[in-house]
DNA sequence: TTGACATTTTACGAAAGAGAAATATATCCT
DNA sequence: AGGATATATTTCTCTTTCGTAAAATGTCAA
């Protein structure tokens, strides 16, 4: 019976999609494992067994795997209880190398930090008026090519954070209205041609609440919002520990907030509406550029501003003055929304630090409702905030290879 | 020596916490695979095996277990493609039953519904101006007896929508203002003993978001808001499929919202402050009824307000203009906030339905930014809609007991 | 110094679940 | 009708991971 065309028939049918199920939980799972011994001091194989639900004897065999891996070390344990004292465990710092750059308009920023994510070389760049995007794509991996310079340990990923709307799963940049021609940008793919690792995108201000999520004054919370005042503007939202970036990846994007203006005398009838303004145009340092200098003219750099504000000029505190104002009824508006368990201050913006905070904090509080406001601290991390919290976007999306 | 000390010292050190993984893990399992059938009309073991991450063989095996238990039934699949049909899975009726409560100042609403969530049974009652908490927690227990009466199917458990701010984890009502003396009440707790059933407890306007989520406007959303206009004003907020509730569960809280009063002429000025009203102040029930009638007098009841909007009553109707412009501008920002897909209003309020709901729309749109406004949509779950949530969520947070 | 104790880590048999192949059951195409 | 094809489910084997017990390693008290 035509045994040609049966051909043993050997070759079984195959379900579409094939399962691969336990390599990739390993994976995960030890990836899981690495971002809990960078969370907490002094980390044993029974403490993460407990917080992670697994078994110790599982964990005993992640940790050694991690170890033989060079990822992780085994301290030594000086602790002094009740009982056999842990082997503590720690990240090796010889186990690889993250990079993380961080650009708006006209500033470019990366760093390169070690496994336990320490720094090890920063790098900063500006970018013109009116520069084109190759160009300012170029100075990137220029960037990323300085600071990754003369260290032999193993480059793991890359972590971008990039001003305005992206899609953080193509890793594409969308739109930034303030980089003409700014659209649609493949910043993964070229980035991960280019240098041969894994590249992850987010935008910048959700950077740097990361930043501030695991090195800064997040550290420990799980809810809470960081404002990110540059030249533009924006809220970095942390909800159970995690970015969030809502439907349409526009979660944030208080520059669009309307206030009702302030001189809509009488408007509330019907049809007529009042005026309002947008929060970015009160509230960024554009505004406050505006304000200062004619229109063309140069620009006054970030340190002017500051030392203006130390010594009372009276244009840059009146300007202060209404951020604040605008801003606290803004800020109860988010907590009444969000309820946060803090607000976090970063950007240029917080360079002004108590002449913003407490204007800031007093409004905060004179609008609040009975139950309370959250706190409000600034950003102790720096204008590397960004680079920072994007490099740790890089080490928290990074996976080590299953074995 | 002294060998009745030693006792053998055959008991052995034992770690101070077990560990006990594997089978609260398939218990997790079973529940996220029922909770899956739930979601998807017409699942099969396969496809849940993909969506679920978990090879097809383990997945056979949890489906068996079920069935056997009584919770999934097999249809035999009446589907025309390629290859082997799929055996249908479904909920069985008979698997348990479920009752949600869901109260606010002055109405009880109960249901009973089977394992596939089909309403078994309903039940209203009223609460008076000044009735004590005792009196209004026998009220809920009557309720729920009511509902679970003449069927026996094995009750599963309960979940009951409280209003004002609560901790879900005790299951505590914290706080509710229209209610006096509504402080620290352990629901949980005393209707746990009373039924014997775990008991799950959740702010009122979340339980109606849960409800959207799972039957109404909500279905096959990951991120949305839905609004609950009663005797209070408050957010339920849904992000990526789960309750948001914030640091202190107030998240959603937005009857405090500050909106800025209409009447504050060129009040900028540094120093003073223009006055601002709170959003439930504007656009609540309790506003409309303080507007028609006399204080004191006997309170029009909802249907007459309903009837007098569609007859073009002027006070009706200023006041759905006016609740339509301080929202409009409200959602804008809490649109710039969360981002959400989907804006949908619930409550009695939303009763109005496209009296309120167009106003509102215009001027979503009108105070939008160049990004776009959300779809504004009324629920159509009716005045049972928190009681439906509430039997949701006991659906969502039971467990089937471990093999 | 010695032994009780508390806790962490390791060892190992047992169970759960993955993975691949076999089987079942439909449609479509000669 | 019969086979090729496609997909779902089941079977079976083998890996992974659990869970218990044992070993290790420190402190504390007599």
């Amino acid at each position: 019976m035509a045994a040609a065309t049966k051909t043993i028939s050997a070759r079984p049918a195959r379900t579409a999609r094939r399962f691969k199920i336990k390599r990739d939980t390993v994976a995960l799972q030890q990836a899981d494992l690495l971002l809990r011994v960078r969370a907490g001091d002094g980390t044993s194989r029974v403490e993460l067994a407990r917080t992670m639900n697994l078994a110790p004897s599982t964990v005993g065999i992640y940790v050694d795997h991690l170890v033989t891996e060079g990822f992780l070390t085994e301290g030594k344990g000086p602790t002094r209880e009740l009982g056999r004292p842990p082997t503590l465990l720690a990240l090796n710092p010889q186990g690889g190398r993250f990079i993380g750059v961080d650009f708006e308009a006209r500033n470019i920023m990366a760093i390169a930090v070690d496994f336990s994510q320490r720094p090890l070389k920063r790098f900063h760049d500006t970018i013109g008026a009116a520069e084109p995007v190759e160009s300012i794509v170029r100075k990137i991996e220029h960037a990323i090519q300085t600071v990754s310079a003369g260290d032999d340990r193993q480059l793991l990923a890359i972590g971008v954070g990039v001003p305005g709307v992206i899609d953080p799963e193509k890793g594409v940049a969308l739109s930034y209205k303030h980089i003409k021609g700014w659209e649609n940008v493949p910043l993964m793919h070229r980035l991960s041609h280019r240098f041969g690792v894994p590249v992850f995108v987010e935008n910048t201000v959700r950077t740097m609440a990361l930043a501030e999520l695991w090195f800064g004054q997040g550290r420990g919370l799980r809810n809470f919002i960081c404002l990110g005042m540059r030249s533009g503007l924006g809220a970095g939202i942390i909800i159970d520990g995690q970015i969030y970036r809502g439907a349409d990846n526009r979660a944030g994007e208080i520059g669009d907030w309307p206030c009702e203006a302030t001189n809509n005398h009488g408007a509330s009838k019907r049809g007529s509406r009042p005026a309002f303004t947008r929060l970015e145009d009160i509230a960024s340092l554009h505004t406050l550029r505006d304000r200062l200098g004619a229109p063309g003219q140069a620009e006054a750099p970030l340190e002017a501003l500051l030392r203006a504000a130390a010594e009372g000029d009276k244009v840059v505190l009146g300007f202060l003055d209404r951020v604040a104002h605008a801003f606290g009824l803004v800020l109860n508006q988010l907590n009444c929304a969000f309820n946060p368990e803090k607000i976090i201050l970063a950007g240029a913006l917080a360079g002004f630090g108590e002449h913003l905070r407490l204007p800031l904090e007093r409004n905060l509080t004179a609008f609040a409702p009975p139950s309370g406001a959250p706190a409000i601290v600034s950003s102790e991390l720096g204008a590397f905030n960004g680079a920072i919290g994007a490099a740790a976007l890089a080490v928290h999306q990074w996976k080590p290879v299953p074995p």
